[in-house]
DNA sequence: AATCATTAGGGTAATTGGGGAC
DNA sequence: ATTGTCCCAATTACCCTAATGA
């Protein structure tokens, strides 16, 4: 297993998110559905979110 | 001389799929019964998937 | 042959999206 | 203007056992 080990960005689901900023899931989705934040999709419909770029947006947003 | 270099789709194991998706391998299989994933299977029944097929889905879902 | 991780099933909790409202 | 909460339907996660994969 694991033939191609290609760096393939890493997901966060939409309460791993909220737990980081912490505030409500609802939140982040409102965040995403405003184009503030980027987001992949599962085929359900659910949201993912590339975890480099919320760490980005955190050390973005310190000391302000 | 690339005598038989044909090209032959790369097939990716349910727990790889998963890991892209963030998502669990049993709602990978559940995409498979459902129509929205193309699956081929091992002799014993087991999912394999193809892997141009699953990046294109990611890329697809992308944005909103 | 024997071990151990993975997968297919099926059921039941938990999470998420969307919509609007407060 | 932003966030949290409530509702509902759909999606996903976790539980188990048996079979397959390596």
């Amino acid at each position: 297993m694991d033939t191609d080990n290609a760096v393939v960005e890493r997901l966060l689901t939409p309460a791993e998110v909220a737990t980081i900023f912490r505030v409500d899931p609802k939140t982040v989705s409102r965040w995403a559905r405003s184009g503030k934040l980027n987001a992949r999709r599962t085929l359900g419909g659910h949201r993912r979110y590339p975890e480099n770029e919320i760490w980005a947006l955190l050390d973005q947003h310190q000391g302000e």
